[in-house]
DNA sequence: CTAGGAGCTAGAGCGTTGTCTAGGTCAAGT
DNA sequence: ACTTGACCTAGACAACGCTCTAGCTCCTAG
C-alpha cells in the first residue's frame, strides 16, 4: 500500500529528483507522508494523481497550471466550475496542437517525399540547380 | 527585393532579436548580406527558409538539428541521403507527438465531460465524496 | 541642428524544468 | 564493525531558447 519515492520513480518514470522537485512545487493534491524516520511514503492515490499530472505536462500543461489546478482540487468541492474552465482551456490548447503539428506533418512529409525521389533517382542530385537554397526553397 | 530586419521579424514573426540569435546559431543557408553601413538586407528566399525553419521549431525541432540540417543543405548536393534521414527522423517525431497528444486529448476531454456533469447537476459536487483525490481520481 | 527611430555588436539575464552535489541519516547484510 | 544502498535537505548548476541592455552608428524629418 505505501511506496517509496524509488518505487514511485520507477512506475510513473519521473526521477526521484523530480519526484521531490514536484511535490516542492505543489503538485502534489495532498502533502506526502512521511515514516517516522522521514522518508516519503506514497500511495496509490498518489501514484495516480502523478500520471495525470505526467499526462498534463506531456501534452505542454506548465507546471505552473498544474499548481493552479492541485490547488482548486486541495481547496475541496464548490470550485468545479474553475477546474473545468481550466481544464477546458487546455482542452482547447492541445487540440490547437495537434492541427499545427499536423500541418507540420504534411510539409515535412512533402519534403520527405521530394527527398526521396531525388535520392532514388540516384545522381540525379547533380543535375539540380547548383543555389541549393533555391532548389530547397522549391522542394518547400 | 531586399528586407531589412524589422521587416523580416514583421512577416515571420519572429523577434529582431530572435532573428539576430538565429543567424548567430548559422540557422541560416547563407550568410546574409549587408549594406555598406553593416545592415542585414534579407532576401524572399531568406524568409522562406526562416520560415521553413520555424515549421521545424514549432514541430519540436530542436535548433540544433535545424542547423545539422542547415549544414547539410549549405555543403550543396551529394548529401541527400543524410538530409533525408534527418527529415524522415523528425517526421516520426512528429506522428509520434501527435498520437501521444490525440491520447492525451481523450484523457482530457473525459474528465471535462466528467466536470460538466458534475457543474451542470449544480449543488451535485457536495453530495460527492470529501476526499477529494479520491472523486478526483475516480474521475480520472 | 537635433531628435527619433532603426540598426549594429557583445554579452548579460531569464523562465522553465529539471538534474546533480554535498553532506548527512538510517537499516540491512556480511 | 563496516559497507552498501536508499533516502533526506538545501541549494547549486544546466540546457534551451530566447530577450534585453549598453553603448554605438546611421539616416531622415522637423
Amino acid at each position: 500500500m505505501g511506496l517509496s519515492i524509488g518505487q514511485v520513480a520507477e512506475r510513473t518514470g519521473l526521477s526521484v529528483h523530480a519526484l521531490r522537485f514536484y511535490e516542492r512545487e505543489g503538485l502534489l493534491a495532498d502533502p506526502v507522508r512521511r515514516e517516522s524516520n522521514g522518508r516519503r511514503v506514497y500511495s496509490e492515490d498518489d501514484v495516480d494523481w502523478l500520471a495525470m499530472c505526467i499526462k498534463f505536462r506531456s501534452s505542454g500543461m506548465p507546471l505552473d497550471t498544474i499548481r493552479r489546478y492541485t490547488d482548486l482540487v486541495r481547496q475541496g468541492p464548490g470550485n468545479e466550475q474553475d477546474r473545468l474552465d481550466l481544464l477546458r482551456g487546455h482542452q482547447e490548447y492541445v487540440a490547437a496542437q495537434i492541427e499545427e503539428l499536423q500541418e507540420s506533418l504534411r510539409v515535412i512529409t512533402h519534403k520527405v517525399s521530394i527527398y526521396e525521389e531525388h535520392v532514388a533517382a540516384g545522381t540525379a542530385s547533380c543535375l539540380w540547380a547548383p543555389p541549393e537554397e533555391q532548389s530547397d526553397s522549391a522542394a518547400s
